[in-house]
DNA sequence: GTCTATATAGGGATAGAC
DNA sequence: GTCTATCCCTATATAGAC
């Protein structure tokens, strides 16, 4: 069956999400995505790295389109949070998918993935914060990243208890508990 | 240089938590332990496999008497919490060291950690919730569920942005907050 | 308890036919 | 774009001397 490189990566997400980069063996992304070796390496010439990097880049633009653009809108703060968490829900289906940014960020300095992943972060963090300073926010800067810890913190515990109710749990309240302390 | 088998794992610990599982190979626990091969497997005959599991075994009682034992203590509820954040700031090492837990959940159904992973944090989440319930909270199930939730958000965030500040700030607004909402 | 040497499997990666 | 076959390297693990 022919295979485009889209295709491809899409099948892709869901191997590293779930075993990280370490633990994801070409056997493994062989296995899961039913694609065989060679035709891996025809679209990812650099093999496992590549695979890995493209997968972020990828997950990276959904992210941007279902989450930040919420965010970025030009409506008043209440919808543009409360858009957010419902691309949260999705873009996270529901608390059942892990963050690729937490899953690659193991490892020591030789981790190719820190600088990408860290900007990430920041970018997540930084719109967030816009929108809280401007809906009048006491400490806009700590309560984005407080938003932004609950949420990586709820698909862990989503994810070991396999339950996602706790993860839908706080993004429900989310929008409320934020506006509560600011003018809207 | 002879080496009794609790030193090997309390030089495994740093490994495990910064590599994972799966990255962490056997010459790397070697050139961070200063352990040869044979050595290692003299301590565990088993390999890999029991050296992870003698260090998560390990690194679990710390944390029952760091941080669980605090909460199960006969004093008021406040002191307690109290307790329990100054036993993470300590475990956690200010939000500098990852968490067994959190590094551990990785993989699919064959990941041998599951279960004992799964029941610490319900453990926790348990010993918490008991102290919330005896103070008066609303929802002791949800908010324990909660911190927990923030704790480790709060430990990945610090890992990819390589700042421990958001831990600790989170930390020390926590036993106000919590108890906000209470009788205390 | 530690060393050196070695066995065996599986990892990532490549080549050439189709 | 995919298949089969194969290479090399590293990973885990073992054996026996000290």
């Amino acid at each position: 069956m022919q295979t485009s490189r889209d295709e491809a990566i899409r099948k892709l997400i869901k191997v590293f999400r779930t075993y990280g980069y370490e633990g994801t063996t070409l056997s493994l992304i062989s296995k899961m995505t039913g694609l065989g070796r060679a035709s891996l390496y025809h679209h990812f010439p650099k093999g496992k790295q590549e695979m890995a990097q493209a997968t972020l880049m990828h997950v990276h633009q959904q992210f941007c389109e279902i989450v930040l653009k919420p965010l970025q809108q030009e409506t008043n703060p209440r919808d543009r949070l409360q858009g957010m968490c419902e691309g949260l829900n999705q873009f996270y289906d529901r608390g059942r998918a892990a963050c690729l940014i937490a899953v690659f960020s193991l490892g020591g300095e030789e981790n190719m993935f820190r600088e990408p992943v860290k900007k990430a972060l920041q970018e997540w963090i930084a719109s967030l914060e816009n929108v809280l300073r401007e809906a009048g926010c006491d400490l806009p800067r700590e309560r984005s990243r407080e938003v932004v810890m609950q949420i990586q913190g709820g698909l862990m515990v989503a994810r070991v208890l396999d339950d996602t109710t706790p993860f839908e749990q706080m993004l429900a309240r989310f929008p409320e508990r934020l506006l509560e302390e600011t003018n809207f």
